[in-house]
RNA sequence: GCCUCUGUAGCUCAGUUGGUAGAGCAGCGGACUGAAAAUCCGCGUGUCGUUGGUUCAACUCCGACCGGAGGCA
């Protein structure tokens, strides 16, 4: 099985800056995980590597995709796999970087997920019947087809009730069924993980904090304008994007941009911390801790040795 | 200096005729299989400013003091 490394850790944590260092001296290319950075235009605002940054290093994900195109799990998968396999056939490692857990995840254990899509006819339909009918009828709905799944849902967990429905009306099995059967199916890629974190968490909010006010400085409000300008529907996903929502405020003339900055150091700390929670039940990483502000050398050290014991070369 | 209001969780505040407190936000923990920077769930973390007093019992009533806001001088 082929192996890939990769740099996990919460934003700001230094993921860029390690996964790059580690691209050099494993003879790697970095590959984005992140539900982002996909989107052209939003670099500042996402914190996407400049090419100062990349030094060098091939990146891949980054900016490939409009604005206006809505991109999910599985597209980011099937696309990103494909470059994975470019990397490796070309005889050198690929470095996943990235802090969208649920992205990794499926790209190293190769998830294959059920048929279904954001905008599409049958999914549009179940919101429709949501709004209609309310919650508690379509969960209903589920407990008759899938009891398990629904079980475990909450009634307010709307968007996991019409995935779930979807699924089945979809492909005919239960979403219980399909998610069975891919946690049976071996890993796609034998992973090497590198987490990076602080010490404290006061020391990584302040982290974030003092990045929020270099996106501000860079001209995230700029970023945003431009965006408004070239794409107008706000429904778009991009605009889930932390910075770009409280921006679209500002520029809107709806909130001030003190009020603003300080909604998105907030979002991105709450963010910090759902990251955080998604990792922690991966056990093969392997931490590297900042103390107080992150000490690169001495970070890129321990990485390197602990690949190396581990038969990277 | 006098008068009025005020001091309860990290913040903003609620607290019924006295029975040692509770909301929102923040925070912390968790979930997560086609929107994931999304979505959802759980948890109150407290010398009730201090100090005397009344009372079986005081965050609630009374006094003094300390801090804050406003008003009159």
């Amino acid at each position: 099985m082929a192996t890939v490394l990769c740099v996990v850790g919460p934003t700001a944590s230094g993921k860029t800056k390690m996964g790059v260092a580690l691209a050099q001296r494993f003879n790697g290319e970095v590959v984005s995980v992140d539900s982002m950075q996909l989107y052209r235009g939003m670099e500042v605002g996402t914190a996407a590597p400049t090419p100062e940054e990349m030094a060098g290093i091939p990146h891949h994900m980054v900016g490939i995709a409009a604005p206006t195109e809505n991109w999910s799990v599985a597209k980011y998968v099937a696309e990103a796999d494909k470059r994975v396999q470019d990397i490796l056939a070309r005889g050198k490692l690929p470095v996943l970087v990235g802090g969208t857990g649920l992205y990794l995840d499926s790209l190293v254990r190769g998830i294959d997920f059920a048929a279904g899509e954001q905008g599409g006819e049958l999914r549009i339909k179940l919101q429709q019947r949501l709004a209609k009918e309310g919650a508690e009828a379509l969960l209903n709905e589920l407990r008759a087809i899938d009891p398990e799944a629904a079980a475990k849902l909450h009634l307010k967990d709307e968007k996991r009730i019409v995935r779930a429905l979807e699924v089945y009306y979809e492909t005919g099995r239960t979403i219980t069924e399909h998610d069975a059967e891919t946690k049976k199916q071996p890993p796609r890629y034998d992973a090497l993980y590198i987490g990076l974190d602080f010490e404290n968490r006061d020391d990584l909010r302040a982290r974030i904090d003092q990045r929020v006010e270099q996106m501000v400085a860079l001209g995230l409000l700029e970023e945003v304008n431009a965006l408004l300008a070239s794409d107008a529907d706000r429904r778009a996903t991009a605009w889930q994007a932390i910075g770009y929502k409280q921006f679209l405020a500002v520029a809107d003339g709806k909130t001030s941009m003190e009020e603003a900055i300080e909604e998105v150091k907030l979002r991105s700390r709450q963010y910090a911390k759902r990251q955080l929670t998604w990792l922690r039940r991966n056990e093969n990483i392997f931490w590297v801790r900042w103390e107080k502000e992150p000490n690169f050398p001495a970070g890129l050290q321990k990485a390197t040795e602990y690949l190396l014991q581990n038969g990277l070369r």
